[in-house]
RNA sequence: GCGCCUGUAGCUCAGUGGAUAGAGCAACUGCCUUCUAAGCAGUGGGCCGCAGGUUCGAUCCCUGCCAGGCGCGCCA
């Protein structure tokens, strides 16, 4: 479709005495099809121009040589309609994307520079709650999209594997735990022992006291320290893995805070030497002050860096190793102060870090109950939730299709397909209700409605006896069909749009689009059994389909199966 | 107190400086001897938080207010 604007908006913008890009920016989408496919309103031209909206319009359609494009050309109401040549239309968008193969959405915007994408990133030793769900699909898809793009994405797991709380646990550890426990169910140990040390502290401040010890004696290499922090990264990356797995998510490297541990003297030292930093009541900060934000603290009192220290650390690292265009940042909102923060250290440093780090904040989970914490032990697993939308699924398919192979491998690719279409499917700044019954619906707006979709068109192609060809576009010219033809003809403008908002939600909502208009076209139009030119041009069209929401269940991180 | 975010149908959410504000869920009604009914078709349901302003035109941009969420140095 993209196509055909640029081309309008060539032989439009000499008329209007303006650039192809301003004509370009001007069309929009009627809001009734029966007008055209092209709109273009003419009353911000009225004051340049001192004509009439109406008198442009008109004046245009008259002007505009539009043949070969465009089937019609009509002003109404102050607006320049344009109806585009159906056949055309169809058979430019359909043999793209098959000739295009799967990736259609390509378009080669990223040209090979680098994205490095910070997502997921749990913190070592707690369970993988719900709350991790949001970070993970998100950065996952959004690496996807910007593959898709032609970006190289460099997908970074920073897990939470430093700081205090590892003091708190060693503590809980050597007061409420036995070793056997550990390798039983070693996060569940973990979990139990950290609600526990803080129901404890509460009426002991020396917990706290002792712990920051322990912390202190880990930053400097204890041995006993270091091998009981070494011991829960293990086994909690042992676990995180079985939900990796479920969700198909993967890593280019899995760096954890402590790895940047080494660079932090000099990362400090750097930032002192510039003059940069102020001695606060004993911890050195940076004022922030003249940019509206309090101070970034970089070493307390007792010499211990903080996490905006290794975030700019991780920063000024990522940057040297990786030269990327953009560094993402897949953190909840809660934390835009501290990027805020960090950037503008990185700024007054004048790395070029600080100019490509994005912030990617997304709402928090809300529950019915309040707040959750991890620290008063109420938190909803994410496997569970996963587990238990793959049972229900298995359900569903022992219902609907008993006679269907591999049930448990499609179960848990429509079961998970639930859970993640249910997060994507939302803007992401928008805090999100925890709902059981939302995440495990089946029916309307859903991942699985997608994938059944999907499944459906399979099964055509399955049945067909033809091949899929454009033997006669005016097939794909009636009411049901064109409508969805234009749908998949955006699926560019779609990915590109989805990156430059860093928005997995709109390729969403864009695959629940294309679902419910070729399930309208599937219900309304028969595609078998008809005449051979007309059933093979249809069978484009399923292709066609098919493709398109492979693809974008793909980019969301789905799974698109062949029967369901 | 200050800062950031959010406020659209009963619920969950799309939407755009423009022509009649859209889906899904829930409720009710139809449609399986025909390509998968996890579907399709239909009915009802709206001071687009409130008040000003900018504009030919505002649900969208600006200001103020109200409500909710989050954050505001030695946690991450």
């Amino acid at each position: 479709m993209e196509k055909f604007r640029q081309e309008i908006a060539k032989k439009i913008a000499p008329l209007l005495n303006m650039s192809r890009e301003e004509a370009r920016a001007l069309m929009e989408v009627p809001p009734n099809p029966a007008w055209g496919d092209i709109a273009i309103p003419c009353f911000s031209l009225a004051k340049t121009l001192r004509k009439a909206p109406q008198a442009i319009a008109a004046d245009l359609a008259k002007a505009a040589d539009l043949d070969g494009l465009a089937g019609s050309v009509e002003a109404m109401g102050g607006y320049l309609n344009i109806t585009l040549e159906k056949a055309a239309v169809a058979r430019h968008i359909i043999s793209g994307i098959l000739q295009g193969g799967a990736s259609f959405g390509f378009t080669d915007q990223g040209g090979g520079k680098t994205v490095v994408i910070d997502f997921s990133s749990p913190n070592i030793a707690k369970p993988f709650g719900i709350g991790h769900l949001r970070t993970t699909v998100i950065g996952h898809s959004l690496s996807r999209i910007y593959s898709e793009l032609g970006y190289r994405a460099v997908r970074v797991n920073h897990l939470g594997d430093w700081g205090t709380q590892f003091g708190k646990l060693i503590v809980a550890y050597k007061l409420f735990a036995k070793d056997d426990k550990l390798i039983d169910d070693p996060l569940g140990t973990l979990f139990k022992i950290y609600v526990e040390f803080h129901r404890r502290a509460e009426n002991s401040p020396a917990l706290l006291e002792e712990a920051r010890e322990w912390f202190r004696r880990l930053e400097e290499g204890d041995d006993e320290a270091r091998s009981l922090w070494q011991r829960f990264v293990e086994v909690s990356l042992k676990e995180y893995q079985r939900v990796y797995d479920l969700l198909g998510v993967e890593f280019d490297y899995w760096l954890g805070e402590s790895y940047y541990e080494p660079l932090l003297a000099s990362t400090v030292a750097a930032i002192e030497a510039q003059g940069l930093t102020t001695i606060s009541d004993g911890a050195v900060v940076v004022d922030l002050a003249d940019h509206g934000m309090p101070p970034c603290l970089l070493r307390k009192t007792d010499g211990a860096t903080l996490y905006a220290t290794r975030d700019i650390a991780a920063a000024l690292y990522r940057d040297k190793k990786h030269r990327p265009e953009l560094m993402l940042y897949v953190v909840g909102q809660e934390q835009t102060l501290h990027f805020r923060q960090v950037k503008q250290v990185l700024n007054l440093m004048r790395s070029p870090a600080g100019e490509k780090m994005v912030h990617v904040p997304f709402g928090l989970f809300k529950f019915p109950e309040g707040k959750m914490s991890t620290r008063r032990g109420n938190v909803i697993f994410l496997e569970d939730v996963l587990t238990r939308a793959v049972d229900l699924a298995a359900g569903v398919i022992e219902a609907k299709n008993p006679e269907l192979e591999n049930q448990q491998e499609i179960a848990q690719h429509v079961g998970v397909g639930a859970v993640v279409f249910a997060d994507l499917k939302h803007g992401r700044i928008k805090d999100v209700l925890f709902d059981w019954e939302e995440m495990l619906n089946f029916d309307g707006e859903t991942g699985p409605y997608v994938q059944y979709t999907h499944a459906r068109a399979c099964s055509v192609l399955r049945k067909a006896a033809l091949n899929p060809a454009l033997s006669d576009e005016a097939a794909l010219t009636d009411e049901y069909a064109l409508p969805l033809v234009k749908l998949l003809g955006e699926f560019p403008q779609v990915c590109a749009r989805s990156a430059a908002e860093y928005e997995p939600s709109v390729v969403a909502r864009y695959v629940l689009d294309v679902s419910s208009l070729f399930n309208r076209y599937y219900h309304h139009v028969r595609i078998l059994g008809g005449e051979a030119g007309v059933t093979e041009t249809r069978l484009a069209l399923v292709l066609a389909t098919q493709r398109i929401l492979a693809r974008g269940l793909y980019l969301l991180g789905l799974t698109a199966v062949d029967k369901m």
